[in-house]
RNA sequence: CGGGGUGUGGCGCAGUUGGUAGCGUGCUACGUUCGGGACGUAGAGGCCGCCGGUUCGAGUCCGGCCACCCCGACCA
């Protein structure tokens, strides 16, 4: 086996796919565009999925399932709706199958044909609503604050293991509100949820901001979006929440009666973040030596690798370590001592460092004798000796500083790619040589964002919630603009 | 849907003008090793993507399918 990756330098996209794989993340399984997650890459899914769902349900939401199939006219009830999700749709036409009375093969009865074709959903926001109709009546029923973790499946041509598979999992927020002001509230209020995990956790800074009319979800009348900028310099989308407004209120005609008793159409949110946040985390920390993961989700935070001939001096460094393991597992701190006797020391620390364990100490006779342990970080792949006294407290405090590290790494990198730009030549200069986020002037036309699309495959990433006002022109079209927008080639 | 590529032991690949399938790695056993992906010896493992054709003979030539990957258009 070749044990290097390709660099990032040689290809991105290549070190990408393959670092997928051999850190035993993920697979492509036999089904075009779907993908097998494996238990190292479900487990940092499972972590991101704990932190989100306890920020969910601090801030009142309740999980609950809804189905996986939605009858076909369900679709057809919001036409914006419909005509974003219309192209990748799965649809289940038959019930059954049987065996060919010629060939004996299995095949599709056709006799088993369903009255109502079924799509498999992309998202769920027509079937929750046609749900929410029964669950409503009054002003007291409000507000629902619901959340649900599934799998969903949108028909991709072409997919890369988590940034786009045909199907993906991920959690889907669907509330229901008295007023607009309290639907926006909440939208943004999960904004502020996404962009604190998305700092907090994966250790990703992002920008938090509005979609473009053109980029805005099916459906929504304003799209909150974070924004966070690869190594590569591409922009990917980490999170989205959506102020839908009465659109699928009145398309399932759901309504209720306020405390005037006059009856009112309800207000909508709907948020999410999936399997792509995957992607992020990969694609924003790890190096050419594999994955880098965030100590706060990192399935193994310290790996143990015994050095020894005999297995009596396995045994010696057993006893020297696992009241130092019993103890770090106490303070919550997941380790593993590998004591497999199959795998020799070096093959270990390659192995590690592919799968992104945060922190690895290696113990063999010298250190015995000197008390001494070698810690090294995977962040920065510094190796120090370590009384063997301290090296509880260094591991602590290398949670800590690990999941600092590479925060400020990747704000260091998005801060140094993010270039404010005047002119049209500046705009494809940076872009063409340079990549990263671009600050711009834009004239808020649609017209002008897709023919900027056309010639750059540059998009307006968001209009970030915090840009000042601020007096300018349009780097396209030199018509007048109230304030700079985001703009980067994106995945 | 266009363009390109690939299908051969688990994985990665070679296989020349057609002649009965090989290498690396992994796997099993034993021994020596063990502080950055160890080494030796002995083994196991293949309807060469599928269907048809040419031929005494096809992994190889011809025709037709199918699948997957990569690059575009579309998208979280």
């Amino acid at each position: 086996m070749s044990n290097k990756l390709t660099t990032r330098n040689e290809n991105y996209s290549n070190w990408y796919n393959e670092l997928v794989v051999r850190a035993d993340l993920a697979e492509h399984s036999e089904v075009r565009g779907c993908m097998v997650i494996k238990p190292h890459g479900y487990s940092v899914w499972e972590k991101m999925q704990r932190a989100l769902d306890d920020m969910f349900k601090a801030t009142g939401h309740q999980n609950a399932y809804f189905p996986l199939f939605i009858p076909k006219s369900y679709f057809s009830k919001e036409a914006s709706h419909v005509a974003g999700f219309a192209k990748e749709c799965a649809v289940v036409t038959h019930y059954r199958l049987k065996n060919d009375s010629e060939t004996g093969e299995i095949v599709v009865d056709e006799d088993a044909k369903l009255e109502e074709e079924l799509i498999v959903r992309p998202t769920s926001e027509t079937i929750i609503w046609n749900t929410y109709k029964g669950w409503i009546q009054s002003y007291r029923d409000l507000p629902i604050l619901v959340n649900q973790w599934c799998n969903v499946v949108r028909w991709e041509m072409r997919t890369r293991l988590f940034l786009r598979t045909s199907e993906f999992l991920w959690q889907e927020g669907h509330t229901a509100h008295a007023t607009r002001a309290e639907a926006i509230e909440e939208a943004e209020k999960m904004l502020e949820v996404y962009a604190t995990f998305a700092e907090e956790w994966l250790a990703i800074p992002v920008v938090k901001g509005v979609k473009s009319p053109a980029e805005r979800f099916a459906g929504a009348l304003e799209t909150y979006c974070i924004e966070a900028l690869m190594q590569d310099g591409k922009a990917l989308q980490a999170g989205t929440s959506h102020f839908l407004g009465q659109n699928f209120a009145k398309a399932f005609d759901v309504t209720f009666v306020n405390k005037e008793g006059k009856e009112e159409m309800v207000w909508a949110t709907s948020w999410g973040v999936s399997t792509r946040l995957m992607g992020a985390l990969i694609m924003t920390h790890s190096d050419d030596n594999g994955l880098v993961l965030p100590p706060k989700l990192a399935p193994i935070q310290v790996a143990i690798v015994p050095i020894y001939r005999q297995l009596e001096q396995l045994e010696q460094i057993r006893e020297k370590v696992m009241p130092f393991v019993e103890s770090l597992r106490k303070k919550g701190i997941s380790v593993k001592f590998d004591d497999d006797d199959n795998r020799k020391p070096g093959w270990k620390f390659a192995e590690y460092e592919m799968k992104g364990v945060p922190v690895r100490l290696a113990i063999g006779p010298r250190d015995l004798e000197n008390n001494t342990v070698e810690v090294a970080r995977r962040d920065t792949l510094e190796k120090n000796m370590v009384s063997f006294d301290d090296v509880e407290a260094t591991v602590e405090q290398l949670m800590i500083d690990i999941q600092q590290n590479l925060y400020d790494k990747a704000l260091k990198h998005r801060t140094e790619n993010t270039r404010e730009v005047n002119s049209w030549e500046e705009f494809t200069e940076v872009l063409k040589t340079k990549g990263g986020f671009i600050s711009a002037h834009w004239d808020g036309t649609a017209e002008t964002e897709e023919v900027i699309k056309q010639k750059t495959k540059a998009t307006v990433r968001c209009i970030p919630l915090d840009a000042p006002e601020e007096e300018g022109k349009c780097v396209f079209t030199g018509k007048p603009s109230s304030r700079r927008v985001l703009f980067a080639k994106a995945y």
